[in-house]
DNA sequence: TGGCTGTATACTGTATACAGTGCACAGATT
DNA sequence: AATCTGTGCACTGTATACAGTATACAGCCA
């Protein structure tokens, strides 16, 4: 719901209407919002209530920080992939360029990079990184429904392969690190924009 | 509870039964499982119940992977510190060299390193690094309460301290890195250990 | 008229009651 | 004798009832 626009920003929610609303008990959705919470999509407030988090360009570029911070060195540590694996690579990037409604190319995209370092040994940082795919969801998904497929990852992930395949990991890691990197700017330009016409409004 | 043993590894978690015991009815109780759940303390398999999660060598080590991967790169986003702060990071440091009980040290040793990157722009990372810290207690506390205080981190502080002081980030960075490295080894060895000694009875 | 206090209300936090699921054990069947 | 099935129990998952807290508004006082 709030991706989809029908929790507004800084509204406040609240738990009996949309238990009814939704059809379940205030139980299990004190549950599921208490973990949105944790995900950073919600503030709660004791006592007073839970509030949606407004997007905000700092707490963005913050997060996208940490990826380029740790997927590289899973990547490190998955060590060159099987002959098997740049196959899956080859083909989940050709499910990407295909993909036509954002969510399908976010998911796709996701699935791309956990293949990506599904070797690495540390399962934690593995954990790590899905943690912070979901938490830029809630970035990613509104821009790529307003504006359309931006993010052309499929370019930078067949550097990836290339590196990988001539057993170049060093390089591979940085250009994954570029590749991260590189998804920062068209959602700040987006955001920035959208603060601007809100507060016009 | 878990921490002091008095919940065992591998033991099942009547939430009735617990509630009854703190005093607290399900709801809240549940509420602070799935928390634990969350910090990687409990497993929670649906249908079925709460497991206290045990003390992984593998799962430890993959843990303690994580800090010296992200904290350096705080501290370098953090930049050289004030006096003032330097001040601080030396009194910390003698509360640390001070501690007498467990709690006091790694609490206090926790405290340093928040105040060492305090100053970093990116609060997500910081969040971060705190959330490592938590989900780590669950090995130091225990070793610690068991064998004293073996963690001598006051002189790798004191390096780190010296390299601010002349002005040199990177070299701080790196002591930092070796800092945070050097906690593996003791609490391997005393998990190694434990594991034996379990296996034995 | 401005500020303050008391009260009513609406909401969150907690307790409890109810429903549904997994599991162990007993009995039947091959 | 071994496996399979049915039944009962114990536990988790969900709904609902109750308690406590924050807030808004009205009335009172300066």
């Amino acid at each position: 719901m709030i991706l989809d626009g029908e929790l507004a920003e800084g509204e406040r929610i609240n738990e009996v209407h949309l238990s009814r609303q939704l059809g379940v008990s205030r139980t299990p959705l004190r549950e599921a919002l208490a973990r949105l919470a944790h995900e950073g999509a919600l503030e709660t407030i004791p006592h007073i209530g839970h509030f949606v988090r407004a997007l905000s360009v700092s707490e963005f570029e913050q997060m996208y920080q940490i990826r380029p911070l740790i997927e590289p060195s899973a990547l490190r540590l998955a060590g060159l992939p099987t002959k098997e694996k740049i196959g899956r690579l080859i083909d989940l990037n050709q499910l990407i360029a295909k993909a036509e409604d954002p969510d399908a190319l976010i998911g796709a995209d996701d699935e791309w990079h956990i293949e990506l370092i599904s070797d690495c040994p540390n399962k934690v940082l593995i954990e790590l990184v899905k943690q912070f795919m979901r938490r830029t969801h809630r970035y990613e998904v509104p821009l790529m429904r307003e504006r359309g497929s931006v993010l052309s990852a499929t370019n930078t992930h067949r550097t990836i392969i290339a590196s990988l395949k001539r057993g170049d990991l060093e390089a591979a890691c940085n250009a994954l690190r570029a590749n991260l990197q590189s998804g920062v700017a068209p959602i700040v330009a987006w955001l920035k924009a959208r603060e601007a016409r809100t507060r016009k409004s």
